[in-house]
DNA sequence: AGAAAGATTAGATGATTATCAAATCATTAT
DNA sequence: ATAATGATTTGATAATCATCTAATCTTTCT
């Protein structure tokens, strides 16, 4: 079962009024035709359509094509048909790396960027650069952030004001 | 709330990308852009279009316009976005009248027809003319759907057939 | 077997729309 | 103020697709 194939099908007028059809009885092609002043050939061209991707059945019955809902569909909550199954990890964060690789030339933070979504990007990245559930005295913080750039007081005191550090009597670890 | 303008925004492939992007966490144009390698301008095209749907909500920090999920839209099963709540009363049932007018002509049955379906509606016109709960005789069924046609004996066998009216020693009554 | 009735398919046409590049708008930083 | 950045609008283009008519297929009746 294609999602994106049932929504596209969903997507229509004429294809709404024939299931609203079939919602009240079970029926064919000439009736729905007739009921909804269509040609046959385009209730037809739908509801082969809407057969292929599950969503209606059909079996015959003497002279007559007799076309019925698949309920089982239509009582799932729209989520699920919006939802993507297969989340491609590629396509992750594209746009975190694009920061970083913009901001960092050689390993140096080039600059500090003005806007905040893209500061705290590399503000994160520079705090990888610090130990978890270690305890660093001022003057090691400024030594390791220093590495990536001059201004290590703004760097630090954004740090700290972005909640990814903390600092008490003079001591800093990493959140 | 139009149903039909939010099933057709769902029928498309970036479109579900844009929202299930947000289904991870808020974001903007700009990162959206980024993460699916398209243009800003084709992604600020489909959220303003959901925007005006209302399935979702914007709102600007700083230099960015924050979207979000407006997620009740998304709770709700399929089935209350396909039903059709102004199911027109003319529609009801062009296809019977049809039927019976072109088998009806001048209050008399032209022929039988020998399709089921059609057969059955132009059983189910005759049978008006009984009363429901009274008992008749066969001479006085005979009477009645004499009006109509020659044939009252193949008429007669076809409505019990069809289970339009019932018989038991001798007497007979509409259903 | 041939005719009638309903369903389906094929081909053609017109309308809708997703997408991009370029231009413009709105907000913030220097 | 002006430059920078992100958002939006505009115009053009190409692809998709609903619909119809006409032809064909399938089943049933005589």
């Amino acid at each position: 079962m294609e999602k994106l194939e049932i929504l596209k099908l969903l997507a229509d007028k004429t294809r709404l009024d024939i299931l609203n059809a079939l919602m009240k009885e079970d029926s064919y092609v000439e009736k729905i035709a007739c009921d909804l002043s269509i040609t046959p050939a385009t209730i037809c061209y739908h509801l082969k359509k809407m057969e292929g991707a599950g969503m209606v059945k059909c079996s015959r019955s003497q002279f007559y094509m007799i076309y019925s809902l698949n309920k089982e569909i239509f009582d799932k909550p729209l989520i699920e048909l919006v939802k993507n199954d297969t989340p491609l990890e590629n396509s992750e964060d594209k746009y975190k790396k694009e920061v970083i690789s913009h901001f960092f030339k050689f390993g140096k933070l080039i600059s500090i960027p003005t806007q905040r979504k893209k500061r705290e990007i590399v503000l994160a990245e520079i705090s990888k650069s610090f130990k978890k559930g270690k305890i660093y005295a001022e003057k090691e913080v400024d030594e390791i952030i220093h590495r990536f750039h001059e201004d290590h007081c703004t760097i630090r005191r954004e740090m700290i004001g972005c909640g990814l550090m903390k600092r008490e009597n003079g001591k800093y670890w990493i959140i």
